[in-house]
Order: C-alpha cells, then sequence, then structure tokens
DNA sequence: AGTGAAAATGAAAATCGTTTTCATTTAGAC
DNA sequence: GTCTAAATGAAAACGATTTTCATTTTCACT
C-alpha cells in the first residue's frame, strides 16, 4: 500500500496506515465519524480531519467511493470487490448488497451509445425489509406528515 | 392536483400551487436554489423555506425524489415519466438521462430475491461525456491532488 | 356565511455534516 | 543530514438543510 500511494504522490504516516487499515477491516459503508470512531479507540491523538482527508484519499486513488443513501450521510463504499448495487433499507437504514454484474453490462453499453465514459456507477433499491414489513415500519413512514 | 393533496391530508395555497405548477415545468433535476429563483421571479413575497417544504412534499407523495449526485447539492428528480437512470459527467456536471426499463426488471427482481419492497431506485453512471474528454477535463481531474 | 382546528407560510435562527485554514510536524527524495 | 512537499490536528468557517415561532390561511363542519 505504501509504494502504492508513492506511486501516485501520496506518503505514508503511521495515522494513514492506521486509518487505511481500519477502514478496510470494518464493515462496508461507514461515514467518517464511524472509521473516526474506531481509528480513535486505538489511537486517541488522531484528529477528525486527518480521517476525513485519508477517506477522501481513498476515494481518489480508487479504493472507494462516497455514497449517500438518504439520510445526509456520506458513507464510503470499498471497491475492492465483485460490482455491487445496494437495496436501502427505508425504515432501519440497512443495506444489503447484491451482485451487479448483470447490470454492469447493461450500464456500459449505455454508456458507450451515449458517448460517455464509464468511471463508475451506483445502484440503489429503496424499500423496506422483511423486518421493517413486519413492524408495520412501511406504514408509518407512508402516513408520516411533512414537518 | 388539490383533490389528489386533499386525499392525503393536505391543503391548497397559491403558494403551493405556484410552486408545483413551476416545478413541473422547469427542467428535471432542479435544486431548491434554482425552484426558489424560478418561483421569486413571479411572486416575491414566497420564502425559501415554503419551496423546500413543497419540494419534500412533492416527494412524500411520491412525485419526485431527491438525487445527489456528488457535488453537494440535493437535485429533485420528477418520476412522473418513464423509468430512467443518469449519466452523470464528472466534468461539467451535466447529467443525460437514460431509459432504464431492462434494469428495472433486473432490479424487481433483485428486490424479490431479497424479500424487499421495491418503492424505488437509482441508477447512476459516472464518467465523463464527450465534450469534457475532448476539453481534457479527465486528466486534470485524475491528477488533482487532495486538499 | 361563520367558526374552529389543523395546516401552511415567511423570516430568522439553529443545526450539523463537510471543508478549509494555519501553524507545526513528518516523510522521504536527494 | 537537508530540504521541500506533504500530512497532521485543532479550530474555525462554510453552507445546505431543517426547525422554530408568530401569524395567516385553508377547509371541514356547522
Amino acid at each position: 500500500m505504501k509504494e502504492f500511494l508513492r506511486t501516485k504522490g501520496f506518503k505514508m504516516t503511521p495515522q494513514r496506515e492506521l486509518i487505511f487499515r481500519s477502514f478496510f477491516e470494518m464493515e462496508q459503508h461507514v461515514s467518517v465519524d464511524e472509521l473516526y470512531d474506531k481509528v480513535r479507540s486505538i489511537d486517541r491523538s488522531i484528529g477528525y480531519s486527518t480521517v476525513w482527508r485519508n477517506l477522501k484519499l481513498i476515494c481518489r486513488v480508487g479504493l472507494a467511493q462516497e455514497v449517500s443513501m438518504g439520510d445526509g450521510i456520506t458513507r464510503y463504499d470499498r471497491l475492492t470487490r465483485v460490482p455491487h448495487g445496494h437495496l436501502f433499507c427505508l425504515g432501519c437504514k440497512k443495506v444489503i448488497e447484491f451482485n451487479a454484474d448483470q447490470i454492469v453490462g447493461v450500464l456500459a453499453q449505455t454508456a458507450v451509445e451515449n458517448d460517455f465514459s464509464n468511471k463508475g456507477f451506483k445502484v440503489e433499491v429503496q424499500g423496506f425489509c422483511a423486518e421493517c414489513r413486519a413492524k408495520g415500519a412501511v406504514d408509518s413512514f407512508e402516513t408520516e406528515s411533512v414537518s
């Protein structure tokens, strides 16, 4: 990883190493706060902005992408595994990943047809998971009034 | 529209009528600011929060959805036409819509497989449009340093 | 038409995640 | 070892979104 970053003009530091390692060890779709908490539990001296900047860096070098599901929080989605989409539960905010191989093919074709270079994609389905439907979260959501 | 809202427990007002009408007359993917400016050009007395609240209402009743492409601005995507995805140019921020019938089929199937109710979807491809590639925007983007 | 309860409005302030600033420290190329 | 650019941490700035609150308006029901 140090060498990987070096070729892109970035340096390695103890903080960066911890942040990167923690990010790739954590569950998918962490927020800045979540990663900050995790990193803080290991090294209390690391600043919030350092965590934030390193998440941006991880995206910059192509290892993750920012995703926003609708609550105002930016999450970071690792791109180191198979192409995937997200099922986002409007009730409990849980995210389920699904394989997107088939869709990726369609999108690649679409990009070509529109003379667009394809640098990445996001596919999200919003709905309610089985548990939330069982709890009746659907109804409370739909009849909720505007603030 | 007045009757449609009434059945959902909302009232019609002159401001709301103007905001709704303007929204559906404008181009796709307007921001709060853009709609506010438009509405303001017709009625200077309408407040920002009224515009904001009514955009939320339009989403609430299922006529639009919020989308965020990566710049920090929430845009409102009408759902009154055919299902579509977005090609988002990382250079000029332009959005091109494409038909998503094929993908919708896949997503519906995916939702069923995961015991998920399907309330909506978002499909976005990030890349560079032909013009931005011609201008070399791709390179300047990729070599841009982290702040 | 009149009345009352609930909803809507407008202005201003609050909120809160994100981003920048700046002084200082550190990495790593030479 | 030295030097320069990059990285860090704390704090402040930023800015879009959301809420508050006093007032006005809609509309269901007399």
